[in-house]
DNA sequence: CAGATATACAAACGATCGGTCGTTAATGTA
DNA sequence: TACATTAACGACCGATCGTTTGTATATCTG
């Protein structure tokens, strides 16, 4: 093996460090997570992160791409096995439910409780966040308008339009589950957008009828 | 006059104060919200403070009532003008998104932002906003009850799931409008409730077409 | 083996946090 | 008029914040 100590116990370390960093800051935010605690959590002291990164800002960077890669592995990749169009949309919603649903990070949320306390606070962090809340908007319409070519969604669909509303129902989750409804928001927002694609499917076989 | 005096500045600079802290915790938390910034914001000393406030939670607590006073005032209150039913409920909708758009808070929304970062804070203050959301939400439950009653909604409307749903394109504005979209969030969201409005009423001349 | 590098630590820094204390002056009450 | 209350302040407290410094040591590179 080419390496074996000290960089890959680096590696490793850094690893479980951004690990318990995305899922103290989908509890407290990136900002209220300060490195004192993280230390306490992780086992370490407050001074060797500095050994990592250069200062709390690069952690706070580097956490948002680990949460980015977390939910392209836990979220995307799943859906990715249904078979393109309408049911692959549903699966990822689903698949997005389900992280919540399985408490995956304490807080819910990872990018809810990040975009929430960076979004009028201008800086890198912020622009990184934004960017991949874009991408993942992105990505949404794009499963809309592959679904449209496919001819399982109307030639009507505004496909911007239904990713804002699947995305706007799917983020709703957390908000009102951790906050009064518990797991009902869960069944809520899952018929929503059941409903919602169900309607605009000329073939709603290919979808659960509840 | 009985008061003049000591009693009516009292008052005023109390009301002053909790104004400028709804609006600075609409943008970082009313926990991010620092009793130094807001002293500063105020033109006041930190000490001053604590002659209205035992201590911070205190002055955190009257700041959610006051937002709630916002609330009702400026979003509720108009809407209420509208006639019962389908129409009183977009008009609701139509309030908030007004609500938002003329940027009336700096952050855009105080509740948004305070349950982002309280949802996972037990406490009083996350038991006094958690009871606020859960009026709003009961408060649009049954304008879509009313709505149904007065035969403005199909009788296969689920009350609770439509409303959940309303509220989520709602909130989902703030998110969107902050951190890419712009104005076009306002336009998805309007647009999203009116359709979905419009579909279930069995007379859509009651509504707007676009 | 020698020297550079990487990992990690304890100790301490200035700044800021929420909060206390003592005081002053204006007001309400008796 | 005499006294209690209220609004507001400056000075200061201990705790915690992000960060710097210096040090020890294990690991790679030559």
């Amino acid at each position: 093996m080419t390496q074996d100590g000290r960089r890959l116990r680096g590696l490793r370390s850094r690893e479980a460090i951004l690990e318990q960093a995305v899922g103290l800051a989908s509890v407290e935010g990136l900002d209220g997570l300060s490195l004192g605690r993280l230390a306490t959590a992780t086992g370490t002291s407050k001074s060797g992160f500095f050994a990592h990164w250069r200062d709390k800002e690069q952690l706070q960077l580097d956490a948002v791409d680990w949460a980015g890669r977390q939910w392209a592995e836990r979220v995307v990749a799943p859906a990715m096995q249904a078979p393109a169009g309408v049911r692959r949309l549903f699966a990822l919603h689903e698949a997005r439910l389900r992280f919540y649903g399985e408490g995956v990070l304490p807080g819910g949320c990872f990018f809810f409780a990040v975009q929430a306390e960076f979004d009028d606070r201008p800086g890198a962090v912020r622009d990184r966040v934004a960017r991949a809340l874009r991408e993942w908007q992105e990505f949404i319409r794009r499963q809309v308008a592959q679904a449209m070519a496919l001819g399982e969604l109307a030639e009507s669909v505004d496909a911007a339009q239904l990713a804002y509303e699947i995305d706007a129902l799917g983020e709703m989750v957390i908000i009102h589950s951790r906050l009064h409804d518990g797991p009902a928001s869960l069944v809520h927002s899952r018929r929503a957008v059941l409903q919602r694609l169900r309607t605009l499917c000329p073939d709603p076989t290919l979808l659960p009828e509840d």
